[in-house]
This record gives structure tokens, C-alpha cells and sequence, in this order.
DNA sequence: CTGACTTGCGCC
DNA sequence: AAAGGGCGCAAGTCAG
């Protein structure tokens, strides 16, 4: 079913199976709601524009979806896969397309004006990304990544609208405990003010400002510390009677001005913290969120996410995905062995390859990040021997990233191209052929984007195996739950890369569990297949987020 | 004054 | 001498 805004109302039209669109019928804008509640009783597909622009008003409604074609995140994903014929997907609205941004604004508003979405045929363009998906030669992984993409669209939108519980009251205690009490006027809490006195007094310097980085700089060396930037890393080396209030300050600082009260205020209501995700948003295909710094909410402030009474959260990761991605992606069989255990550092030195787990874990970093010096680089003629597969998999895409070459993803994400001038192709004999600067600048940004290249095939990869066990989660728990909205039933309320929060009921807590490893099984066969790679989790049943992990 | 950039730090 | 990828956010800084 392709849907399309139309003036106050909404033009809906069956999708044949062979993909063109037959009778076609015209839903009043409020009655809406109740004609996609009335279809999803029988299984379809809604097809349309963006997500973002439709499922929030559904879900205020009450109506929850199974199965969507987010033609916008499907466009991004297609017009950047090297398994693609770019020219399929060519037409006067590609640009369009190209340019469609979701909107993040909590718009009650069903149909904003002057949308620019609202010049776009989702008909036209659905046809074309078939057409380009029935061609390719990965047709099947793409449409899984699509699929996939698709149904992150639905879960990101389910989770703004229950939110994470959070409960105002611990955060503040928490806050209160660490700080003392809310200072008025803007002015600083208590604890602030004591650690900022010492601060002064220590070096010298009373009227100093420690937020400024470039004030502070000048009075540590004024005091003759030898320091060149202001970071807790490098301060933590220095020997002076300032440093540990400095720390400190810092620390309690950061948590004021990230997650103070300030941002309870506008980022928690109705006991809710509804961030906005953006599926997608990373070009590595990882989420991005805005609004209260989802993605980054800090172990310091989770004992303020509580369960509801009678409900308990479901708090579930996975142990080193992304290493355990690049077994399954390059199909090696050894470091598949080492993945078997639960911890697979501790794997690798049962295996052989290494003799201690912390020469391990640098060593994958190392591989995965492209740290080729020091303590990781040394590890990596062992690895290299012992895995040669998954090492030659991340070396490949190093060394085709700094010859400016498009890598991919597992399912056929692919890569941007570098906007440097140092991988730049002389497309016109009268054009300059560089504007990189030096030799030097461009090794240094070629090396850079080699760096970058070995990630994204390990990060994106990584990132479609969470978005399979999303996915299949998702509908796991609807299945799981009796009647009622989302908002009752045990539901993902919080998501973190390779980390799941859900919100169930306390009797429903131990299937819930059950479900979040099917769903982790689940991912890893549609990923890898038979291969035999694990993927195991770390699940608690907590009452706060703050008891997990 | 606004907007763009840098710095530093939180998360994965 | 150091040399690791991806983000978002807030404050400071600086240019216009």
C-alpha cells in the first residue's frame, strides 16, 4: 500500500504483486488513523516518503505497524551501494530524493505545509529502487538491509513515542548528592564553588575561569606546569596540588552542563526521556539521535531510568560485536573458534594467537581502528598469521580506502568517497590537478581515510547485525504481548549501537529474555548464514538501568 | 549580535 | 614524538 499526502487527505493505493499499483482510494486526513488500523489486520506493507512523517501521528493514534518501506532511507542506501546500477535509479526527482531530510520537530501537525516531500512520487521512486534491487547482483542481501533499515525507522519512532522511564526525582537527588544544591541565577552549585576556590588558590590565579581551555592552559604554565592542552588525560600526569581538584571540577562540571538540571527540565516529561533517533544518521549506517545526547547518556545519571511499578527493564548487549562481525564477514574460521567463548579475547588466548587478553584486545582494536604502532601494531604479524582472513578483510579496505576507493558492508552499504584532493581523479584536462597541499598533508589524509574505510566495514556491518536483531525483536515482543497499546506491552524503550533497554512487565520479564536471544540467533544466521559465529549476550532483569551491566 | 569553528568529554 | 573509527553537545572563541 503506497501512501501520499493529497491536500487534506491521503491518497492510498494497492501494490500489485508485480509491483504496479492498482485501485487507488482517497482517506480523509482524520480518518487516517483508523483506515490503517482497519488494514493492518490482514498483512501489508505501508510504502512511503519518510517515516518520520507518518508514524508519529499514527502511533498518537493508537496504531501501531508491522512492515513499512521507508523510501527515503532505502534511496540513501541504494544511491550509496556499490551492488547497484546508479543509472535505475536515475529520474527528474532523484535529487529530490537525494535531498529529503526526515523532520525531527515534534510537529503534531500530520501535514506541514510546503513540505518538499510533498513533491515527491513515492510510486515512481518505489518502482525504480525495485527495479535497481531486482538488477543487482546482491539483490537478496540489499533487500535485507533495506527491510532491516526500514523496520529501524518503525522501532526509532516507537521508542520517541513511550520513551525511557525516567524518574525527576533520583536524577535530582543524584544531582543534589554530587553538587549540593541548584544554584540560582546560573551561577555554580555549591561543590563547584568550593572545588574552584582550591583551584584558585593552588595556582595562584583568583580569578580564573577553568571552562575556558585557553585561560586555564596559561595559568597551569604560568605555575610552570608543562602541559600543552587541557585534557583530564594529560592533567592525570601532572604532579600539583591543583590537579585533583581540577579533575574533579571537570568531571562534576560536565555533568552539570550535559545532564544537570537543565536538561532534566527539557529533555524529561511526564516521567518520560523521549530522545529522537535517527536511523541512518552515521554513514557507517549506525544510528545518530538528537536531542538530550541519547546516545551518550552517561553511567553516571542511568539509576534515574526506573522501571515502571510492577514493570522491570530488560537490559541486554553484546559481548565484543563487532570483532566477533569481522569473524563472521571475512569468514574466518579461527577466530570464529575464538568467538565460541563467551569473551572472545579470552578465546584468542585459549587459541593460541596471543598470550595474554589484554595483548588481545589491543590487538583487534588495533586492527579494527587502524592503530598500526606501538603496543597494537606489534600484535599484528601474530594476528595476521593466526587470522589471516579477518585481518586481510580490514587491511583490504585500509588499503582500497587510500586509493580512494568505495569499500562496502557485509549487505551492501557502501562507502563515501573521499572529498580530499589527494584521491581525486582529473576529471577535465584544464582543471588543476590537486588542492591537498604537501606530500605529506595527503599521505597523512590518505592514511586518515584508510583508517576510515577499515572501520566502516566492521562498525556498518556490525551496525546491520543490530538492526536484524531489532527488528526481529521488535516483533517478538508484540507477539509476546496480550492486547492494548505499545506503551503496555513489553516494548524496546531504549537503544545504544549494540545495547537494548526493554520495558515489560514483571511477569513478562523472563520471556522477554528469551526472545532478546532468539532475536540475537536470528540476526546472526541472516547475516552470516550457517557459518558458525557467535553473538552472545550480557541480560539483566533490573529495576534501573544504573543495576545492569 | 549571530554563526562557524575549536576544545573537551560523554557514549559505542 | 605520537601516530585508532563513529557520533552529539555545551561552552569558549573568533570573525563578520
Amino acid at each position: 500500500m503506497v501512501v501520499r499526502r493529497a491536500e487534506g487527505a491521503v491518497q492510498a493505493r494497492e501494490l500489485a504483486d508485480d509491483g504496479t499499483t492498482v485501485a487507488g482510494t482517497l482517506v480523509p486526513a482524520d480518518r487516517f488513523a483508523a483506515f490503517v488500523a482497519g488494514r493492518e489486520r490482514a498483512p501489508v506493507r505501508w510504502v512511503w516518503d519518510d517515516t518520520t512523517r507518518w508514524y508519529p501521528a499514527l502511533l498518537e493514534g493508537g496504531v501501531r505497524i508491522e512492515r513499512c518501506t521507508d523510501l527515503r532511507l532505502a534511496h540513501a542506501v541504494l544511491r550509496r551501494s556499490p551492488f547497484v546500477d546508479q543509472s535505475l535509479l536515475a529520474g527528474e526527482q532523484t535529487a529530490g530524493w537525494d535531498a529529503l531530510q526526515p523532520v525531527t520537530a515534534a510537529d503534531p501537525a500530520l501535514f506541514p505545509v510546503a513540505d518538499p516531500a510533498d513533491r515527491l512520487d513515492p510510486v515512481a521512486e518505489h518502482e525504480r529502487q525495485q527495479v535497481a534491487l531486482a538488477a543487482s547482483v546482491h539483490a537478496q542481501r540489499l533487500a535485507l538491509l533495506l527491510a532491516a533499515e526500514s523496520s529501524g525507522a518503525l522501532v526509532a519512532a516507537e521508542m520517541t513515542h513511550t520513551g525511557l522511564p525516567w524518574r525527576a526525582d533520583v536524577h535530582e537527588r543524584l544531582l543534589t548528592g554530587l553538587l549540593g544544591p541548584r544554584s540560582s541565577a546560573g551561577g555554580r552549585p555549591p561543590v563547584l564553588e568550593r572545588l574552584l576556590g582550591e583551584i584558585r588558590a593552588a595556582l595562584g590565579a583568583p580569578l580564573l575561569n577553568p571552562d575556558s581551555p585557553g585561560e586555564l592552559l596559561r595559568a597551569l604554565r604560568t605555575a610552570g606546569l608543562p602541559v600543552t592542552d587541557t585534557r583530564s588525560w594529560s592533567l592525570e600526569q601532572l604532579d600539583h596540588p591543583a590537579v585533583p581538584a581540577l579533575l574533579e571540577y571537570k568531571k562534576l562540571s560536565r555533568l552539570l552542563q550535559a545532564n544537570g538540571w537543565t536538561w532534566l527540565e527539557t529533555w524529561v516529561r511526564d516521567g518520560r526521556f523521549r530522545p529522537t533517533f535517527l536511523p541512518g544518521g552515521v554513514v557507517t549506517g549506525r544510528w545518530a539521535s538528537s536531542g538530550g545526547g541519547a546516545l551518550s547518556v552517561p553511567t553516571q545519571i542511568r539509576p534515574a531510568a526506573v522501571a515502571d511499578e510492577g514493570w522491570r527493564f530488560v537490559v541486554a548487549d553484546v559481548a565484543q560485536l563487532e570483532p566477533r562481525v569481522l569473524a563472521g564477514m571475512s569468514a574466518d574460521a579461527a577466530m570464529a573458534e575464538a568467538a565460541r567463548a563467551t569473551d572472545l579475547y579470552q578465546g584468542m588466548v585459549a587459541g593460541g594467537a596471543v598470550a595474554a587478553r589484554a595483548e588481545a584486545k589491543v590487538g583487534i582494536l588495533g586492527a579494527m581502528y587502524g592503530g598500526t604502532r606501538g603496543e597494537s601494531g606489534r600484535m599484528m604479524p601474530r594476528l595476521a598469521r593466526r587470522y589471516p582472513r579477518a585481518i586481510g578483510l580490514v587491511e583490504e579496505a585500509a588499503r582500497a580506502g587510500e586509493r580512494g576507493e568505495v569499500v562496502h558492508t557485509l549487505l551492501g552499504r557502501g562507502s563515501p568517497l573521499p572529498a580530499g584532493g589527494w584521491a581525486r581523479r582529473p576529471v577535465d584536462p584544464g582543471e588543476p590537478p590537486d588542492d591537498g597541499g604537501s606530500a605529506e598533508d595527503r599521505d597523512r589524509a590518505r592514511r586518515a581515510w584508510g583508517r576510515f574505510t577499515r572501520n566502516f566495514v566492521v562498525q556498518g556491518t556490525g551496525a546491520e547485525w543490530a538492526l536484524c536483531w531489532l527488528a526481529d525483536l521488535r516483533n517478538r515482543l508484540w507477539r509476546l504481548g496480550g492486547a492494548g497499546a505499545l506503551g503496555r506491552r513489553p516494548h524496546l524503550a531504549f537503544f545504544l549501537h549494540d545495547e537494548v533497554v526493554v520495558h515489560a512487565p514483571e511477569h513478562l520479564a523472563d520471556a522477554v529474555v528469551a526472545e532478546v536471544q532468539a532475536a540475537a540467533a536470528t540476526a546472526g544466521r541472516l547475516l552470516f548464514g550457517s557459518f558458525p559465529v557467535d553473538f552472545p549476550l550480557d541480560v539483566a532483569v533490573v529495576g534501573s538501568w544504573g543495576d545492569a551491566g
